[in-house]
DNA sequence: ACGGAGCGGAACACTTTGTTCCGTTCGGCT
DNA sequence: AGCCGAACGGAACAAAGTGTTCCGCTCCGT
């Protein structure tokens, strides 16, 4: 294999992220998409696919795992910043707008996890917690690292036919969020476990959109 | 047909309400759910649909229109209160409470919308309007009215697999994005217009969950 | 020139699903 | 008692959808 500016080689390279990044937008807008809208959007016949992937299932995962490295690779970046608020801050925004939550939420109980990916799911999640706990002290008092959880995925549920423009009104909503995460009196009703949220990692069932 | 304790008639007039919540509750959780898990939820047989409902997009024009008549009862309900917050905030919880938004939300394109209906979207619209310009006081300088449409939305995505549990953590991120429409500094982005929510009520098409 | 990696997309084998249909049940009335 | 028909259950059917395979073509690299 070479790097030739042209060569088939190079075509096949390019098509690694041409058909992650089709699956990515079509898996995100219907979890339940045929593969063939997946070849279609990426511009590449079906079988480019199965080159690839060996099933629908395993490219499922593996758009869902690279969403869970992402989520890891933002949260340690993050925590290398020194102020607190800020490291925080950049966590939550940077994550929304790689549009990486929406992505393992949605596609959860789709395929069965393997044990790494579970593991990486248990990492991240303490990445997130810890950065939490650097900000808890300037957060309302029931806040609790499991909240980020949902905000996240609150952040992910706008969603318009215009993809920049949602990606400007997720920046929008989140610092309602985050706003409101550092104000008001008590929050009503229990604050959630993760163990509420763990049922996304189970064996696949058939979850709704 | 009269209203026999244990009559058919009431078996069937019974049934009505009992297709209509077995429908929202499969079709909220899966948007593209077979009709027969309607019937299956509902503890009928399929013909019990097919007597009541025309089509499968009947049944879904009618749940999505019954969702809208709802909202728009809980906007007219609040709007009498006389304390403009506590009408405002009371029309908020209501909605979340009702899981009527999502319903609206989620539907929308999968069928073809009648005139009524959009005439009622558009009812509905005006009266939330009109509910949030008497808080905008209150709020934050950038908030518009557009963003009730949102704010309900991201309540929406707050889902988990106990129904029960789920309304309860809608509440407490409800109250969060309140409180964070009532604080801050300049809201990042340009805000949403209600245009950008339009293409919702058009022509069905072939939208991803 | 040629071997083969990479590819497009038709073909295939199922599954899924909307809708119809027919035999059965049973409350209400005579 | 006995019958009528509204209401119903669910098998059956046809059409559509979809994951996967496969064959022949292209064209890079040697």
């Amino acid at each position: 294999m070479t790097s030739t500016a042209s060569g088939r080689g190079r075509q096949a390279a390019r098509n690694n992220v041409v058909i992650l990044a089709a699956a990515r937008e079509v898996f995100l807008a219907d979890k339940r998409a045929p593969i063939s809208a997946v070849a279609e959007r990426a511009g590449v016949g079906i079988s480019a696919l199965y080159r690839r992937y060996a099933s629908k299932e395993d490219l499922l995962r593996t758009l869902c795992h690279d969403g869970l490295r992402t989520f890891i690779a933002e949260a340690e970046r993050a925590a290398a910043m020194a102020d607190d608020w800020t490291a925080f801050e950049t966590f939550m925004y940077g994550i929304v707008e790689a549009d990486v939550h929406s992505l393992t939420v949605h596609l959860a109980g789709t395929f069965t996890p393997t044990d790494d990916m579970r593991a990486d799911a248990i990492r991240a999640g303490e990445l997130a917690a810890a950065l939490f706990e650097r900000v808890r002290p300037q957060l309302r008092a029931e806040a609790v690292a499991p909240d980020i959880t949902m905000l996240l995925e609150m952040c992910a549920a706008v969603r318009i036919p215009d993809q920049e423009r949602t990606t400007q009104l997720r920046r929008r909503y989140l610092a309602v969020l985050l706003d409101g995460l550092r104000t008001g009196g008590p929050l009503p009703e229990q604050a959630p476990t993760n163990a509420e949220f763990s049922w996304r990692w189970s064996t696949p069932a058939k979850n709704g959109s």
